[in-house]
DNA sequence: GACAAAAGTGCATAAGTATGCAAGAGGATT
DNA sequence: AATCCTCTTGCATACTTATGCACTTTTGTC
C-alpha cells in the first residue's frame, strides 16, 4: 500500500527542508522507499502539500493521509453554479456567488453538516462560513475552493 | 517602480484563485500591467508567495508595504446618510444603520475595494464587514467611525 | 477460480517555473 | 559629458512538476 509511503514522506517533509520532489525521491531511497518523480508528484498532490520559499510544507492542519471524503453533491452543484471565490480569514471563510446565489449555496452547507462548519451567514452573494478554529477553516475553504469552475 | 506591481499581485492573489504564472500574467494583462512570465517569478519569489492545491495563496502573515488609501467618497456619502454605530469585534466590523440603509453602504463599501476588507454581508440595518485580521478591522473601524455625524 | 473494475505505478512528455546573461534606465561621481 | 553602479526586465533555456497512456496489481463479484 502506498500509505506508508506517504506517511514516510510526512515525516521527511516535517524533519527537514525539501526543495524538490527529485531530492524527496532521493531521500526516500535513502530509507528504502524507491519511486518515481511521478508518483511523488501524485503523492504530494494527494497530501495537499504546498511549495513555498524554504520547500515544500504540510498543509497547516495536518490532515488524514487521503480522505477524499464523502459526497457532498449538492455542495459541489451549488458551488458550480453559485461560486466565485473563496477566502479565509481566522475562523471563517467568505464565501463570494454570483447575485442571489448566496442562500441556496448557504442551505446546501448545512445540508451537507460538515463537522468543520458552526454555521453558516447567507446575504445576496456572500456567505459567511463560520468553523471552530482557524484549521478548520482552512480545510474548508480548500475543500470549497477545489469545487469551483477550474 | 515595481512596488505598484507587486501591489497589484497581491490584490489579484487575494480576491482570485491563481493557478500558474501565466495565468497571473494575463489577469495582470487585463489590468493594464504586462510583465513576462520570468518577470513573475522573481516577483512570487520576492512576494513569499507559495503554491499548493488551489493555486498561489499569500503568506499567512503579510507584511506589506502600506498602499495608497484612495478616498471613497461614496462610502463617506452612504454613511453620513444611513451609518449610526461602528463596532469592532476581532476581525470583524458591526455596522449599524437606519432600517434600509445597510445595503446601499455595502454596496458603497465593495466598491471601495479597500484592502483590508474580505467581504462584506447586508442585511436589513446592519453590515457585517470582514476583514484580513483584527488589525485591518481596527483600521476600517476608525475611517468608517470617522465618516459618522459628529 | 474467472472475470471485471479500480487503484497504483513507470515512462515519456507536456506544462509550468527559475535563472544566467545581456540590454536599458536612472543615479552618483569625477 | 563620460564613466561606473545598481536595479529591473526580457529572452532563451535549464530545471521542476504534472499528466496521458499502458501495464500490473489489488479488490470485489459471481
Amino acid at each position: 500500500m502506498n500509505v506508508e509511503r506517504l506517511n514516510v514522506i510526512r515525516e521527511v517533509l516535517s524533519s527537514s527542508p525539501v526543495a524538490s520532489q527529485d531530492e524527496l525521491r532521493r531521500k526516500l531511497r535513502r530509507r528504502g522507499i524507491q519511486v518515481t518523480q511521478a508518483t511523488l508528484s501524485r503523492d504530494i498532490h494527494q497530501l495537499r502539500v504546498s511549495k513555498g520559499p524554504g520547500g515544500y510544507s504540510l498543509p497547516n492542519g495536518h490532515a488524514a493521509p487521503a480522505e477524499e471524503d464523502d459526497q457532498a453533491p449538492s455542495v459541489v452543484e451549488m458551488m458550480n453554479s453559485f461560486g466565485l471565490r473563496v477566502v479565509q480569514a481566522m475562523n471563517q471563510v467568505v464565501l463570494s456567488t454570483v447575485m442571489g446565489g448566496a442562500q441556496p449555496v448557504a442551505a446546501a452547507l448545512d445540508r451537507a453538516e460538515w463537522p468543520q462548519i458552526v454555521g453558516t451567514i447567507a446575504g445576496d452573494d456572500t456567505v459567511l462560513v463560520i468553523c471552530g478554529d482557524a484549521r478548520q477553516a482552512a480545510e474548508v475553504g480548500t475543500r470549497l475552493r477545489s469545487m469551483l469552475e477550474p
